[in-house]
DNA sequence: GACAACGTACCAACCGGTTGGTATGTTTTA
DNA sequence: TAAAACATACCAACCGGTTGGTACGTTGTC
C-alpha cells in the first residue's frame, strides 16, 4: 500500500488519535465516531484494521510502550557514567517534560487502566505490561547504582523503580484535578529528594 | 416520607451505589440505569433527586468527601501527641485499610477526575476540592511537627501533604494495573520512608 | 481477476433524559 | 374542622440520539 510521503498510514493516525483522544477525555467516552474524525479516516478503515474498539486500545497500550521506549532511550540522562546521576537525570527529564496542556504529558495507559481494570482483562493486562517495561528501565539504573554504592537496604530496585511510577501517575491525577502541572513538578521534587536521602549516607562515604 | 427503619433514603442509596459502581468501572461507563438498579430505586426517582447524571456525580464527590473526612477523623492515628507520629500513623492506617476487592479501597474521586477534568468542570471542582481537604488535615499534621521539630526545608507543609495523596492515587492505578493491593503498600512503605529520613536529623538533635 | 484496502450506508442496542401519571402528605381557606 | 389547593415523592413507559459494530460496494494493485 502506499500513502506517499505525506499521509501516514491509516493504522498510526488511528493509534495517534487514540493517544490524543483516550488522554483528553478518558476511553469509554471517546467514541470509535471520534477516533475515526480525528484519524481522518473512515470506519470502514477502523473495523479494517481493528476487529473492535477494544482491540485498538490494547493496540495502543503496546505502541505506547514503543513510542515512550523509543522517547526515553534517546533521553539525556542517560550519558551520565553513576548510575544514580541517570536515575535523578531521569527525574529532571521527567519534570522537564511537564509543558503544555495535561493530554499532552499525562500518561494513556495509566488513564485507561483506571476505568477497565475492572472489565476488561486484555486492555488491563496491555496497561500493566507497558507501566512494567518502562518500570523495568528505571530499575535497571537502581540497582547498577545500590550496587555502586553498596546499599544494602530493605527496599528493592524493583519496588523503588515502581514507586517512582505510581509517584507520576499519582501526580498526573493530582494535576488534572487540580487542572495544573505544577502540582505534578512539585511531587517529583519530593521523589528525587526522597532518592538522594536514600543513598546520601553511602555517598557520603565515598 | 417515611423510609421506615429498615431501608435508607432514595438519595442516599443512590449515591452510596455511585461509591460502588464508579470505583469499579468508571464514570462514564457507568449508566445511570444501572445506578439505580443497584440502588433498587427507578429512574424517576433519580431524576427527582439529580437533575442529570452529572449532578449526581457532583453530589457523590461532596458526599466522599464527607464521608471520609468523618473515617479518618475517627482513626485511631490522631491519638499520638506527636505530630509526626500522627502523620506516620496516618500512613500505617492508609496500608491497613488496603484489604478486600479493589474497588472497595480506591479513591472515588481520584478515579472520575481522570476521566472528566477535560469535559466537565464542576465535577472536576468538586473532585478538586474533596482531595484538597483531605491534604488539608494531613499537612496541619505535618506542620505541627515541622514546627516541633523546627525544621527549615525547602519544602513546605502543603506540598508534602499534596505528596502524600499523590502517592496514595498513583499506588492505586498501580494496583488496579497490577491486580492487586500489594503494590499500594509498597509505595505507601517507601513514603513513610522519606518522611521519617524528612525528620530524621531533627529528631535526633533532641 | 483476485485480493487487500478502504468508503458508504446502515442496524440493533443502549444511552441520558422526559413524559404523564399516582399516591401521599401538607398547607390554606372558609 | 373539613374541604380545597398545592407540594413532594416517586414510577413505568417512552423518546430521540448515539453507540459499537456490520454488510456490502468500490477502488487500486499485483
Amino acid at each position: 500500500m502506499d500513502h506517499g510521503t505525506t499521509s501516514p498510514p491509516p493504522k498510526a493516525k488511528l493509534l495517534d488519535a487514540a493517544f490524543t483522544l483516550v488522554r483528553e477525555k478518558g476511553y469509554s467516552s471517546t467514541s470509535v465516531d471520534e477516533l475515526c474524525a480525528q484519524a481522518g479516516v473512515s470506519k470502514g478503515a477502523f473495523y479494517h484494521y481493528f476487529k473492535s474498539k477494544d482491540a485498538l486500545a490494547v493496540a495502543a497500550a503496546k505502541h505506547w510502550s514503543e513510542i515512550t521506549g523509543a522517547f526515553f532511550e534517546t533521553a539525556p540522562y542517560h550519558r551520565h557514567d553513576d548510575p544514580l546521576e541517570r536515575v535523578l537525570g531521569y527525574l529532571d527529564f521527567r519534570k522537564s517534560i511537564l509543558t503544555g496542556e495535561l493530554a499532552e504529558f499525562t500518561c494513556l495507559v495509566g488513564t485507561m487502566v483506571q476505568e477497565i481494570y475492572g472489565t476488561n482483562p486484555d486492555i488491563r493486562e496491555a496497561c500493566e505490561a507497558s507501566i512494567s517495561e518502562h518500570a523495568a528501565q528505571v530499575e535497571a539504573d537502581i540497582a547498577a547504582a545500590m550496587k555502586r554504592y553498596r546499599i544494602r537496604a530493605p527496599w528493592t530496585a524493583s519496588s523503588l523503580a515502581l514507586h517512582t511510577q505510581a509517584v507520576l501517575q499519582g501526580a498526573f491525577v493530582l494535576a488534572k484535578a487540580k487542572g495544573s502541572a505544577a502540582i505534578a513538578a512539585a511531587s517529583i521534587d519530593h521523589l528525587r529528594r526522597y532518592i538522594e536521602l536514600l543513598f546520601q549516607p553511602a555517598r557520603r562515604k565515598r
